[in-house]
RNA sequence: GGAGAGGUGGCUGAGUGGUCGAAAGCAGCGGUUUGCUAAACCGUCGUAGGGGCUAAAACCUCUACCGGGGGUUCGAAUCCCCCCCUCUCCGCCA
């Protein structure tokens, strides 16, 4: 959500910079639109001020002892156009407001210009892919052999789209979770937080992902309650309606989450395997930071994810999205992408972004300037990593000619394995 | 789920139909005093939107906001209805 004074201030230079995102901002519209939300706001207003002033009289007329009949019929007349004016500001300012709640962020300028995905640029790659003296398996059939993935027993007992892990699996998910949030709170100074998994719809507001995208998720039926697509959503909206200390940002969180997606219309990408899922788990980043420290933190938030993969010792490329591929309430964005030997490519585990002060408009989180100014913070958040996606790049990377997995260093503290071989039920 | 109490500015907390956007205190901000710190004193101090002035601010002015939404009334923080949230007790439950 754009700074109302801003984007009317500034409306021809935010559509040409609007474009390089493939986004058409109808300047006319926007302007006509204004226009008449204005006009109508300044006569209801007026009336209204009008009325107020005959109703100070009729109290100051009363406490003379005058009769004051007349005067009310009056305004009783002056309220009934004072309603029919209301209405209509009220709508157009509405409607007003609605257009640009749909209208995405500004890109920031460091941000590369592209029209789609092929104009991402690589900024930075780690580790090589391991050379293989046999054919790697993919995951969906190597869990499966292996008995730690199940796919048919998922879509009995809910649907596609969902996984049941076993035994060694199970714990390799689990392990993770655990190894991700240790990594994050003990060496990089996040606070961890566990919040619910059902929001309200005014988080996802908060966050951007209502009113525009509402099909992407799952809404729990006779209630104002959605299951969380990312921890971002009830992570960022901690502070939503409140003023946190200048002094006292960054404020950095990490949170462990399921995270539930309808992925309405994504049938036929990524359909095998565990990569595309309406249940997956993460562990989410999130940080409060002033303007002025906001692109920094962008770029140790995203060394902060990296940093799982080197631990697991896992190839990566990070790769800056250009304009065109850029979220919706993004200004910039790094996608952190792994090496997976089954997909032969690398694959994104990662999204790393600076929302700047979208968000934080929408939901109304600020803090206090050292000269007691309220100010919009700048948030930001990343995976850090998505779980599923790192499961499959352990087992698929650890992969051994004989069908094993071998389980990496980092995690056997957390496993107390140190190979995953065929298991249990079953074997 | 049932019964009761309550939701007022950054915080505490007054206010039961007009003079209330709202007392008072604390915190904050500006200043005076002061060896330093502290204290005292003076001033200032909500948010959003519209209009005027402006290069833009500052500033002036209007409108709205006392959990949210409706209603009664010439007029609502105050009265009525619905909803949400918090607390206490009961029930249920991990």
């Amino acid at each position: 959500m754009y700074d109302l004074a801003f984007f009317r201030a500034n409306l021809d230079e935010i559509a040409r910079r609007l474009a390089s995102r493939g986004f058409g901002l109808d300047v006319g519209k926007f302007r006509d639109l204004d226009a008449r939300r204005r006009a109508a706001i300044t006569e209801a207003e007026r009336l209204r001020a009008q009325r107020n002033a005959a109703t100070a009289e009729i109290a100051r007329l009363r406490k003379l002892g005058q009769d004051t009949t007349e005067r009310q019929q009056q305004v009783r007349e002056l309220a009934d156009r004072i309603a029919i004016l209301e209405e209509e500001a009220t709508r157009l300012d509405q409607q007003f407001r609605d257009e640009l709640a749909a209208v995405p962020n500004l890109p920031h300028e460091s941000v590369p210009v592209g029209a789609d995905e092929s104009g991402n640029v690589e900024v930075r790659r780690w580790g090589r892919p391991r050379e293989f003296d046999f054919q790697p398996k993919a995951h969906w059939d190597l869990g499966p052999e292996l008995g730690i993935l199940d796919f048919e027993r998922a879509a009995k007992i809910t649907g596609a789209r969902f996984a049941v892990y076993w035994d060694l699996g199970a714990r390799l998910e689990r392990a993770l979770i655990n190894f991700m949030l240790d990594l994050h709170t003990r060496e990089h100074g996040y606070t961890e937080v566990l919040p619910p998994f059902l929001v309200n719809s005014a988080s996802l507001y908060g966050t951007g992902q209502l009113p525009k995208f509402a099909g992407d998720l799952f809404k729990c039926e006779g209630y104002d309650f959605w299951l969380v697509p990312t921890a971002e959503v009830p992570v960022t909206n901690l502070f939503r309606e409140e003023t946190l200390d200048g002094d006292e940002l960054p404020v950095k969180l990490c949170a462990y989450s399921p995270c539930f997606r309808s992925e309405a219309g994504s049938y036929g990408k990524d359909v095998r395997g565990i990569i595309r899922q309406h249940q997956f788990q993460k562990v989410e980043l999130v940080k409060f930071a002033r303007p002025d420290q906001s692109y920094d933190e962008l770029e140790s938030l995203t060394r902060d994810a990296e940093q799982v993969l080197q631990r697991l010792g896992i190839p990566y490329r990070t790769v800056a999205l250009c304009t065109g591929d850029l979220g919706f309430s993004s200004a910039k964005t790094y996608d952190i992408e792994a090496w997976l030997p089954g997909l032969g490519s690398f694959k994104e585990i990662s999204s790393c972004s600076n929302f700047e002060a979208f968000q934080a408009r929408r939901a109304g989180i600020r803090f206090r300037t050292a000269q007691g100014k309220a100010e919009y913070v700048h948030t930001l958040n990343g995976s850090g990593l998505a779980v599923g996606r790192t499961w499959v790049a352990v087992v698929e990377n650890y992969q051994q000619q004989d069908g094993s997995v071998v389980i990496p260093e980092a995690l056997r503290p957390y496993l107390n394995a140190e190979c995953i071989t065929r298991q249990g039920v079953l074997k």
